[in-house]
DNA sequence: CAGAGGCTGTGAATACAATCACAGCAGCGA
DNA sequence: TCGCTGCTGTGATTGTATTCACAGCCTCTG
C-alpha cells in the first residue's frame, strides 16, 4: 500500500518545483556533468543513460540521478537524458547561458597566466578589467587589458558591472580588499590567496588553494606507501 | 616545559600509533591550520587556545579540537595548543617536513605560472623537472629547469624520485598519460586539466577546476540576487 | 496487443561529518 | 596546600550526503 499520491493531494499550491534544496556539492559536480554532455554532443550523441554517464563522470548512477533529479525530472525512461536539452539546463540553473564579465585584482605570474587562459571564455567567462597595488604594472596593458591602480578600485568597477571577483594578490591586507569589493557591489569571490576572509554578509568565496593540495597529496601518498609496507 | 603532557613529544613515532581513521577533509583543514600556526609563529606567540585559532581559520572549535585529537592529544590543558610544537607536527602528518620534488606535465600558460610561483619552495615542495609534448618547448629552460619531450617520460622520470605529478596539459590522450606516469612510480596527481581520469591502482587525484568554481560561483550570485528579489 | 526488459525517480537505509555538552584535570591565586 | 577557573578530549547527538532497492513506466518485440 503506497502513500506516495498524498504527496501532491495536500499541496498542490507549493509547487515551485524547480527551486527544492539543492547541495552545493551537486552544484559542483554539475560542472562536470555540462563539460561531459558538451563532447557528449559533439560527439552527435542524443540521449545517455546513467550508467555510462555516471562512469564517464566519475560518480555513481544513483548519485548522478539524484543530483539530476533535485531541479526536476530530465530522464526520458526507457532512452535516458537528452543531452542537448540537459546541457542547456544546467547552464541555465548554473547562469553560463550569458557570458559573465569578472574582474581579475593582481596581475602577478598567476594573474597573468589566468588572463591569456583561453578556457574562461569558452564556459561563458570573460575577465573585463584587472587591477594591481604596484603603479608600475596600472596603466600598463595585458593581454589586451588595461590594468588600474587599485585605488581607483570603487570608480573604475561600476562601470563593468562585475558579480564575479578573481583575488590573485599579496596575502596582505586582504580582508580590506574584501570589504571595499563587496561595497563595490561584487557578490562572489574566487580566493588564490592563501589566506581565509570573513566575506560580508552576502558574499559568497570559494578558495583555491595549490599548495593545500598538494599537501593533501603528500599526505596520501605517504599514506598509500605505508600501506604496502607497514 | 615539560614534553609529557603532549604525547608526541618530536619523535617519528608521531606517525604511527593514531593511524584512525582520518577524515580527508580534515587533512584538508590541516593546510589551513600549519599556515595559521606559522604566522603565529612568526608573532612570536608560543600558545594558542582552541577558540582564538578556531576563529582564525574559519572553524568552529569543537571542529578544530576533533581534528587535531584524531592524531592523538597535543594540547596542553588551560594554555592550548603549543605554536610551534604543533606545527611540526602537523608538518610531519603531511609529510611536507622534507622537501618533495614534483614533476610538472605541459608548460603552458598556466605550467609556466606554476613554475614561477614561489609559494611551493615555502611549503615545502619544488617542481624538479617539466615534460611538454611539443617539441619546439622540449629543449628549452623555463625558470630554470630543462623541459623535456614527453616521449623521453619513462626514461628522464626515474631519475628525479617524484612523487607527485602536477597534469598542466591539453585534455587530449590524458588518460593514457595518467597510466604511463603511475607505470613511472607517480603515486599522486593533482589534475588541472578539466577532465575526469580513472587513476590506476594505488594512484590519487585532486582535481583544481577554476571553470568549476567559477560556475559554482556564478550559480550562487544568482541565487542570492534571488533571495533578495524573488 | 500483450508481455518482457530495462530505465528513471525516490522512499528507506546507511555512512559520514559536524556539533553539543560535559567529565576531568592543569595551572593559578589565596 | 586547596579550591576555583576554564581549558581540552570525547561520548552522544544531530545533521547531511550517499547508496540501496524497488515501484512504475516507456519502449520494443513477437
Amino acid at each position: 500500500m503506497s502513500a506516495k499520491a498524498l504527496r501532491f493531494d495536500g499541496s498542490d499550491a507549493a509547487l515551485k518545483p524547480a527551486e527544492k534544496r539543492v547541495s552545493l556539492q551537486t552544484v559542483e559536480r554539475l560542472s562536470v556533468y555540462r563539460r561531459i554532455l558538451e563532447e557528449l554532443d559533439r560527439d552527435s550523441v542524443e540521449y545517455v543513460h546513467s550508467q555510462q554517464f555516471a562512469s564517464l563522470a566519475g560518480v555513481t548512477p544513483a548519485q548522478l540521478r539524484r543530483d539530476l533529479a533535485s531541479f526536476g525530472s530530465f530522464g526520458n525512461i526507457s532512452r535516458g537524458y537528452h543531452v542537448y536539452q540537459m546541457s542547456r539546463t544546467i547552464s541555465r540553473i548554473l547562469g553560463t547561458d550569458t557570458t559573465q564579465p569578472l574582474a581579475l585584482l593582481g596581475v602577478g605570474d598567476l594573474g597573468r597566466a589566468l588572463l591569456s587562459y583561453r578556457g574562461f571564455e569558452e564556459r561563458g567567462f570573460h575577465i573585463a578589467v584587472c587591477f594591481d597595488i604596484d603603479q608600475e604594472k596600472a596603466g600598463r596593458v595585458f593581454a589586451g587589458r588595461r590594468c588600474f591602480p587599485l585605488a581607483d578600485l570603487e570608480t573604475v568597477l561600476p562601470e563593468y558591472s562585475v558579480g564575479i571577483a578573481i583575488l590573485a594578490c599579496r596575502p596582505e591586507g586582504l580582508q580590506v580588499l574584501v570589504d571595499r569589493l563587496a561595497a563595490a557591489g561584487v557578490r562572489t569571490l574566487l580566493n588564490f590567496v592563501p589566506k581565509r576572509v570573513t566575506p560580508p554578509a552576502g558574499v559568497s568565496v570559494e578558495y583555491i588553494d595549490i599548495a593545500a593540495k598538494l599537501e593533501k597529496l603528500s599526505f596520501l601518498a605517504r599514506r598509500s606507501a605505508a600501506e604496502v609496507a607497514p
